[in-house]
DNA sequence: TCCTATATGGAATATTCATTCCATTTTTGG
DNA sequence: CCAAAAATGGAATGAATATTCCATATAGGA
C-alpha cells in the first residue's frame, strides 16, 4: 500500500533522516529502493538539486522520487530539500541572539548538546562531499607521497589534525615528523627540498605556521596545506590547499571534516607510496 | 545606462565571479552595491537560496537583485546559480553500481575513498547517538569538572583525541594538562585527588595508558575514561567509562563519534565550571 | 530651479518546477 | 494460472519562482 503507511511524522534533522533511510531500505519496493540507496550515498546533493535531477540520478520518474520522500515520512521533496537546505542558511542568527540560544543548549544537559554536536558533524560531513576539495585531494597526495620526509605542521584546533595524520602515517611506515614545537623547523638540515610539508591552520591564522610554512616554501620545500578558508595565507605560497568547512555549535566548530579528510588524505599517501 | 553596458560574456567559474565582484563595486549604483556587497560575503548561499532571498538578504527588491546578476554579466539569477551549483554536482561518480555493497580497493581513487571515509564518519555519528554513552556524558562532566587540575592521557591513535580537548579546554580557561611523555606522570606530586585523570585508549589498549591510569586510580584520583569496548582494562578501576564505536574503512577507523563526544564532553565540562 | 538620464520597486508575465492523477504494468496470494 | 493489490511512469495540474515591464523616484548637469 501507500496511502497512510508511512511514519507520520517527518525527520527534523540529518541524523534522523539518515536513520529512517537506513531503517527503511529493505522493506522498500524496488524503485523506491534506488532512491533510497542513491539517496544515502549523495545526501549531499538534495540541497542543489530539483526532484528530476534526484530522480534521474536514481533511475526512477520524478514522480516516484516523490512518492519516496513520502515514504521516508516528509510531505514531498521541497520539505525534504528545506532540511538539506537550512544548514546553508546559517548565517542569519545574529550573534547576540545566537548565543542566547545556545546557553539553553548547553544549560539543557548533556543529551542536548551531544546531539547538537552529532548534527553539527552530520552536516560537517555533508559539506565535505560538496566541496571541490576532492579535485585536489589526488593531487595533493601524489605530492606527498614523493617526499622523502613529511613535515606535519600545525597548532591549537589544527594540533589535533596533524597528530592523527602522524599516527596513521607512521603506522603505514611513511616517514613523518609531527613538530610540535615550532623552533624544531628552523634547524636548516631538517626540511630539504625533496622533501614536503604539510601545514593546518584555520581561521584564525597561526602567524608561527604561516611564517614557518613561508620560509620552507621559500627554501624550496613543496608545500600543501588545509584550511577552512579561502582566504588562508598559505594560498600566496603553497602548492595546493585543501577547503574543509566544519559546521559548529556554541562558538566551538567541529573537526568532523577535517579529520576525515586528512584521514583518506594520509591513507592515500600511503597506499601510493607503497605502490612506488 | 544599464542596457549594453555589462561585460557581454558571463563568468565562467567562481574565482571569475569574485574578481568580477570586486572590480566593480565601486562603479555600482547604490542598490546595486549592496547586492556585490552581500553576495561576496556570502556566496555560498546562492547555490541554495532563490531570488527573493537574495535580495531580501541584500536589502533590495528582487527585480533589483536580477539587474545585479546582469550587471556582473549573467543573463539573470538562474544562470548565476547554475555555475555555484555545478561545483556541487560536478563529481558525479557511479550511480546505481554498487548495489551489492561491494568493498572499493584503497588504491581505486581518492574520490572514492573520501566518500568510504565520509560514510564512515555518518554510521560512527549514529551510533554515537544511540549509544548508552550519553547517559554517563553528563556525570563524567561533573566529575572532571570539579578537579583541580583536568589530567589528559592518551596515545597513538587516542592522542589526537586529548589534544583537541586540551585545546578546547585551555580555551575555556579550564586547567588541563595534556600527558604528552607518559614518564611525566611518574611525578608524584603532580596528580593529587584534587585532580582528576581522563584516559583514552582504544583496542588494543596501551599498556603504559594502562598503567598509568592504575596507579593513579591507586593513588586516589578519579579516574574516568573512553574506549571503544567493553573490556577495556579501565573498567576495572574507572569511576566511569564512556564507549564509542567506530566504522572502520580499509582498516583505519574514524573517529568522528570520538572527537564529537570529546567535545561535548569538554564544553560540558567548561560550562559546568563557569558556573560555579 | 528645471530638465534629462538613470535608478528603483512593485506589479504583470513567463517559465520552471513540484505534485497529483490515472492508465498500464508488475507483483502477490490463492 | 487467475484475480486483487500494489507499484510504476507519463501526462495534467497547480504552485513557486525568475524575469520583464512600467510608473515613480532620484541624482546630475545646465
Amino acid at each position: 500500500m501507500s496511502e497512510n503507511e508511512g511514519i507520520a511524522t517527518p525527520p527534523t534533522n540529518i541524523t534522523q533522516t539518515i536513520e529512517r533511510l537506513d531503517q527503511m531500505q529493505d522493506e522498500l519496493p524496488k524503485r523506491l529502493k534506488q532512491c533510497a540507496s542513491f539517496t544515502r550515498r549523495h545526501l549531499h546533493l538534495v540541497a542543489v538539486s530539483t526532484v528530476s535531477d534526484m530522480a534521474k540520478a536514481s533511475g526512477v520518474a520524478p514522480s516516484v522520487y516523490i512518492r519516496f520522500c513520502q515514504a521516508i515520512g516528509f510531505s514531498g521533496y521541497s520539505e525534504m530539500q528545506g532540511l538539506f537546505r537550512v544548514q546553508y542558511t546559517s548565517f542569519r542568527p545574529d550573534y547576540e541572539q545566537r548565543l542566547a540560544q545556545v546557553r539553553p543548549d548547553v544549560a539543557q544537559g548533556s543529551g542536548q548538546l551531544l546531539g547538537e554536536f552529532t548534527e553539527a558533524g552530520h552536516k560537517s560531513l555533508l559539506s565535505l562531499g560538496n566541496s571541490v576539495a576532492n579535485e585536489g585531494l589526488n593531487s595533493v597526495a601524489s605530492g606527498l607521497a614523493q617526499a622523502r620526509i613529511l613535515h606535519l605542521l600545525g597548532m591549537r584546533r589544527a594540533f589535533a589534525v596533524v597528530s592523527n595524520m602522524s599516527y596513521l602515517l607512521g603506522k603505514m611506515d611513511v616517514p613523518a615528523l609531527l613538530h610540535t614545537d615550532v623552533g624544531h623547523l628552523d634547524s636548516p638540515p631538517l626540511m630539504t627540498p625533496d622533501d614536503a610539508l604539510f601545514a593546518v591552520t584555520f581561521a584564525p591564522f597561526s602567524e608561527d605556521v604561516i611564517q614557518q610554512a613561508r620560509e620552507a616554501a621559500e627554501r624550496g620545500v613543496p608545500v600543501y596545506g588545509l584550511s577552512d578558508s579561502e582566504k588562508c595565507p598559505l594560498f600566496e605560497f603553497a602548492r595546493e590547499v585543501l577547503i574543509v568547512h566544519e559546521h559548529e555549535v556554541a562558538g566551538f566548530r567541529a573537526l568532523n571534516a577535517s579529520i576525515t579528510l586528512t584521514t583518506a588524505l594520509s591513507v592515500l599517501v600511503g597506499s601510493q607510496r607503497r605502490e612506488s
